[in-house]
RNA sequence: CGGGGCAUGGCGCAGCCCGGCUAGCGCACCUGCUUUGGGAGCAGGGGGUCGCAGGUUCGAAUCCUGCUGCCCCGACCA
């Protein structure tokens, strides 16, 4: 087991925050409830929003940039959506600051209040459609869709690394659309793009669908989500992508002359993915050594570890070294040799692993004699010694294996998890031990609040995928026409 | 905002109850030598005035008052 790291087993929240901070992922900032995202764990970032650019950019998506502040004012169009938010927004009231009067430090100089406060973001919809007011006149305009990368600020009471912080980043879609269809069409398709993304690189298995009116966004009419399970047994919300009817067109008064010649509100969608995937990287994959990182999102696929006795065998099995380097990364492996003189090879191999890259290789004096290399799998922990021939071959199945596997163990864990229930009595008795509970509800809010009143578990999704069966709720016995996903969340 | 806890080198802590010489320990850091196939050993060394502001006292990290910050649990949330 690794040097100072909690096991998930005894306490399973320290675990992950020893997993972020130790790993170099991020740490906690002077300022409350905010991070600093560290190299280390920004590079995986910087990996995920590759990814999903690519993917927003092949379904025709475009990226733009809106402003940090929000007046005040806008926010309050959309009755709804203020109601969501109002309750964790930073305000800025003034411009300016003076040298406190008294001599000690520096005050707010109280003649220079703003004359409409401004809101940091909380979410862009309120500036977005108020911009896209100016840039829609006509059915030829649309649709239009845009993505920003961006920070956004929530002011929440407590906060976790990445999992919940007061400010975070991530990406929002704002898309405008000429007919509800077409709308609700562009909200399931980036569904289907998270749920990808989340499954191809995050090797992160998701169930799709609705949220209740209880858990939609505020100012939405449908709410779609991928949720995943966590190996504590608790939900996280990994993505939603809201279809907003024209709520927002309405309260903006975005309108738009139809090939009929007629004026019309536009239907729109917004959809968003943030830091807090990190999060979900982190406690989906990761063990008692350390973090996990899947080879697809990994900044270090591979790293190779020297081992030597003397100077003369440092240059030499370095410059073995920097050829294997090169021979991975002429077929795109990212690779890192860990040249340094001042750590021995035992720290090294307790390091990379504690920092989860995929693959490492150790090469010696005996290596070199033997034409070999150890190879070391981050996943499974096993070790083998391969022959140097088409070893790059070799690792890029490797890589492959080691993704797939992570997948394969991330599901095992969630069907393992996952449990159908049909008496009020069997629900609060696998609620305590955590998982995705498939249930019935009476499909009213009443319920839903009640029930999770009493067991803090909430409806997670309604599922859009399978088959439906009508039974009858677990609560209040009443009629139910398909079976709706409860868990505990983060 | 309700309940609990904590503030002492970069990190983690001891000392406080019962005031008293130069504030101590582990890790980390620096130098040297020996080491290097799973977190090296030895020797030497640098760094803190004890969250802030008052008070009590010959004397305060230690006692008293006020303030501030942080952490954990709850309500809220991507």
């Amino acid at each position: 087991m690794a040097k100072e790291l909690s096991s998930r087993e005894d306490n399973y929240s320290q675990w992950y925050t020893d997993i972020v901070t130790k790993a170099n992922l991020a740490e906690n900032s002077a300022v409350r409830g905010c991070m600093v995202i560290k190299p280390y764990g920004y590079a995986i970032w910087e990996r995920m929003q590759g990814a999903l650019d690519k993917m927003f950019k092949d379904t025709g998506h475009e990226n733009a940039y809106f402003p940090l502040f929000i007046p005040k004012s806008f926010f309050s169009k959309e009755a709804s959506h203020v109601e969501g938010f109002a309750k964790e927004c930073a305000v800025v009231t003034h411009y300016r600051l003076k040298n406190d009067e008294n001599g000690k430090g520096i005050v707010v100089d109280e003649t220079a209040k703003l004359e409409e406060e401004l809101i940091v973001r909380p979410t862009s919809e309120t500036i977005i459609w108020d911009t896209y007011r100016n840039w829609i006149q006509s059915y030829r305009d649309l649709p239009l869709l845009i993505n920003q990368w961006a920070n956004v600020v929530r002011w929440e009471m407590r906060t976790r690394l990445f999992l919940r912080t007061a400010e975070f980043l991530w990406q929002e879609g704002h898309t405008a659309h000429s007919t509800r269809q077409e709308a609700i069409e562009e909200a399931e398709q980036m569904l289907r793009v998270y749920a990808e993304f989340a499954e191809e690189w995050m090797a992160l298995p998701v169930l799709k669908g609705v949220k209740s009116a209880n858990e939609r966004f505020a100012g939405a009419v449908e709410t779609y989500c991928i949720e995943a399970l966590m190996q504590d047994g608790k939900a996280l919300q990994a993505g939603t992508s809201h279809f907003l009817g024209q709520n927002f067109a309405k309260a903006f008064e975005v309108q738009f002359l139809s090939k009929e010649n007629k004026l019309e509100y536009v239907w729109a969608t917004s959809w968003g993915v943030s830091t807090r995937l990190m999060g979900a990287l982190v406690m989906t994959h990761s063990d008692d050594n350390g973090l996990v990182v899947p080879p697809k999102l990994a900044p270090i696929q591979v790293v190779i570890v020297p081992i030597y006795r003397n100077d003369e065998q440092y240059k030499a099995v370095c410059d073995k070294g920097r050829e294997i380097k090169k021979q991975l990364e002429a077929v795109g492996i990212r690779v890192k040799l860990d040249d340094r003189d001042t750590q021995k090879p035992g720290f090294k191999f307790n390091e990379w692993e504690f920092k989860g890259v995929p693959v490492r290789l150790a090469i010696g004096p005996r290596d070199l004699e033997n034409g070999t290399v150890e190879m070391a799998r981050r996943d499974t922990l096993e070790k083998e010694v391969l022959q140097m021939q088409d070893i790059e071959q070799k690792l890029l199945h490797l890589l492959e294996k080691i993704q797939k596997n992570l997948y394969q163990k991330a599901l095992d864990f969630r069907t393992a998890n996952t449990f159908k229930v049909d008496t009020w009595a069997e629900f609060i008795e696998q609620i305590e031990k955590g998982g995705f509970i498939y249930a019935h509800w009476d499909g009213t809010a009443e319920t839903e609040q009640k029930i999770k009143d009493e067991t803090k578990a909430t409806i997670r999704l309604i599922p859009i995928e399978g088959e439906k069966e009508e039974g009858k709720c677990i609560f209040t016995g009443n009629a139910s026409e398909q079976r709706v996903v409860f868990a505990r969340a983060y």
